[in-house]
DNA sequence: CTCCAATCGCAACTGACGTAGCTTTAGCTT
DNA sequence: AAGCTAAAGCTACGTCAGTTGCGATTGGAG
């Protein structure tokens, strides 16, 4: 995975192989349908090399997860909190939604949920976004919307928090409403400052 | 499973050994380490009933979490909102700190990730969670502390669903003070007016 | 250009999961 | 109390994820 002392050539051209067969599969087919060996297959790498290199269906996620941790994601400024909010919590319910990135992220926690591993890399991911999240926070902070001992990074898991429980634990679906309804939540305890 | 043709005596004394098994394998080695044939030798059951009967590892879940919702859970009454519903979360909070419950109680979400068949016993499981647990809401409405618009299902949610989402989504470590917190927001938001 | 070590490909193997066909046990009926 | 039949036990087998050992490539250092 990171610096190995052979970066170049073959062994790069494997490794992006094999991580552009896994998305390909995790979206198609998602979580459960994630094998080694269709990975192998469909990349044109060797199964045994997969095995050594990722270990496991875990280490392929673990690896997918620190490429998409790169990426960043459109953070809404719309000059108001309220707005802004709700954007952030749309971004996530949107997302889960969406047929093609839905799949892999939903295979992302459930992997998270058996390895180890994924559930570290998941964690780094999400401190990352919790980060990128909680400008907004700051922001309406600047601007005097929101007390200055407000914990940004709670008030955006309060926000998007409910969003999740719905989709993995209590398995009920989720409307734009619902993202927005989880956004004014987390406003109005921020503004009433328990966050 | 249902009602059988045959409910007393082996078949009965099958079953319940084969749940037992069940719980006593996921909080040992949890959702990773169960598997059917542990669970038969366990038990003492023949291997190829529990296929017959249960089908897969997820059947044997799915079971064990009907079970589960039969059991009542001490929901507070101490006379105001705050306490109540910070109670409600401290359960929540607790039950996945116990090592015994803890790792059985993480099994049934992670199966329910992965089988919808699991996914449905944990969406009605957490149907009748969220109908006992809005007892608190109703009677905070009835002494008059909350709105009587408030969905009180939603208020329950949005307080624990920030112990769901550390635990199993960002996997962060969950203390007694971040379930207070959570309580305490969805009060402040379900007072607002939001919820 | 040459060599050497890292990495990959290959094929055979291991073991666990799950299934099928049949026999045996035990609950229920009369 | 005897027989009928649902349900459990048992053996054997098929399948497939994952491993191992070895030979073939390939990239980079000198």
């Amino acid at each position: 995975m990171e610096t190995s002392k052979r970066p170049g050539g073959r062994s790069a051209r494997v490794r992006d192989a094999v991580r552009r067969a896994t998305l390909a599969e995790l979206s198609e087919h998602g979580m459960r349908g994630l094998t080694v060996e269709n990975v192998a297959e469909r990349s044109g790498v060797h199964k045994t090399t997969v095995y050594r290199r990722w270990g496991s269906v875990e280490g392929l996620i673990a690896d997918a997860l620190e490429m998409a941790q790169e990426e960043p994601w459109p953070i809404p400024d719309t000059g108001t909190i309220e707005e802004d909010l709700r954007g952030v919590a749309r971004l996530v319910q949107s997302g889960f939604d969406d047929p093609e990135l839905g799949p892999v992220s939903s295979a992302f926690v459930a992997a998270a949920m058996q390895s180890p591993e994924a559930a570290r890399a998941l964690h780094d991911f999400f401190e990352a976004r919790h980060e990128q999240s909680a400008q907004v926070v700051r922001r309406a902070v600047d601007r005097g919307e929101l007390p200055v001992t407000v914990d940004v990074r709670e008030v955006i898991r309060v926000a998007v928090a409910p969003i999740y429980y719905r989709l993995f634990v209590a398995h009920e679906p989720v409307t734009e409403r619902d993202a927005d309804r989880a956004a004014d939540a987390a406003l109005a305890a921020a503004r009433a400052g328990v966050l």
